[in-house]
DNA sequence: GACAAGTACGAACGATCGTTCTATTGTGTC
DNA sequence: GACACAATAGAACGATCGTTCGTACTTGTC
């Protein structure tokens, strides 16, 4: 069986079962946090029992994990993997960042990620291992995008491509900051806004 | 009897007890949140019965917006308040967002009002609402002091004071994500460092 | 069609949740 | 020191939490 035929396979009930779960808990975790998570609604929510539904993941830890795992996929499969189809440099972060201040709107809440980083940042534990490690690994491939837009000579050379980094996501966190406080759109207008800004600034 | 009366008047022993609960809810909700405040271990916590405690609020609900309230009201103390001490303009924006990104240091975890601000962004209620208004008044505040700012002249009359409120509270919410990821100090340099670029940015 | 494995259910567990009582202690006032 | 009242404790409530267990029903395989 090689891997086309393993892509390709019929998802067993379990596994579909399993996804429509966790479909369920990334809704769940958008607008409540991954500590809202609870066997018992999401079972309701579901239609499933409660012990049915927990047999797919054996303690509520490993549910919540895959539930942040299936919020890091649908982050990729949103966000990252549409910007890879854009030429690299400038276009590429252009296109990073305008996916990434989007993509909350196809979720029910807000962006799962973030709200995970806030709840686990300050509580060791699995959890906040599993987060920071995420987030860890999203700068990491920002300041990738940055660097190659700063090799193709689109930004300065001076550019610290870490140090911008930093500065694109505050900008998105503050995007999603201002989501509820004064509409999506006005958000995105004033995020869009400092983007250019920063941007002009290490073009000089 | 006075204001002055009133200020100086011993607290009865509710008040103070009170005062005591509300110190270990702040703690407990800048390290998981509003949300992980319980009865039982706030009561644990302070030494009390549940229901000894729970008679100061009547409900859990409204304990969670005493917390709030008090969260506030220290970041007010901490943060607002001795930046009053500064002349207006861009000293005091400066000490403002100064004392702002080291704030959470006096606290076990993280900065609550922020921890309060991801958790009911999209979770309609009561908490939503007091959560929502405090962002708001945040806001208008920062946005008096840039104001301030462009109005001495130390920035740019073409500045949009609320845009660049906007940037600047981008930059506060990256430096307390950044700070479990890499090191308070490393994501206050980077912070100070995109404050003052963003500045200069409105000073042309 | 039998058989094994995978999948789901229902009932029950101890623990903890927020909340409500009643009773007891402590505090401040005349 | 007695009295009124604020403050706290203790026990118990129904609900829900995560979890375990035994059992039934499906599914895919020979």
């Amino acid at each position: 069986m090689n891997v086309a035929q393993i892509l390709a396979a019929k998802p067993t009930k379990g596994e579909e079962t399993r996804a429509q779960i966790l479909a369920a808990a990334v809704e769940v975790a958008s607008t409540g946090g991954f500590e809202s998570l609870t066997i018992g609604t999401l079972a309701e929510k579901t239609g499933m029992s409660k012990s049915g539904l927990f047999a797919h993941f054996g303690s509520k830890l490993e549910l919540q994990i895959a539930a942040l795992d299936e919020s890091a996929r649908r982050f990729t499969e949103a966000v990252y993997m549409p910007a890879l189809k854009a030429p690299r440099g400038l276009k590429r972060l252009r296109t990073l960042f305008e996916n990434w201040i989007a993509w909350p709107m196809q979720l029910k809440g807000g962006c799962p990620i973030d709200a995970a980083s806030r709840e686990y940042a300050h509580k060791p534990g699995p959890m906040r291992d599993a987060v920071n490690e995420r987030q860890r690994l999203l700068d990491r491939e920002l300041t990738k995008t940055v660097q190659m837009a700063i090799d193709s000579g689109e930004l300065s050379a001076e550019t610290e491509a870490r140090q911008l980094t930093f500065e694109i996501v505050a900008i998105v966190l503050a995007c999603f900051r201002g989501e509820p406080l004064f509409g999506g759109d006005e958000a995105r207008k004033r995020a869009r806004h400092a983007f250019e800004r920063v941007i002009l600034d290490h073009q000089a």
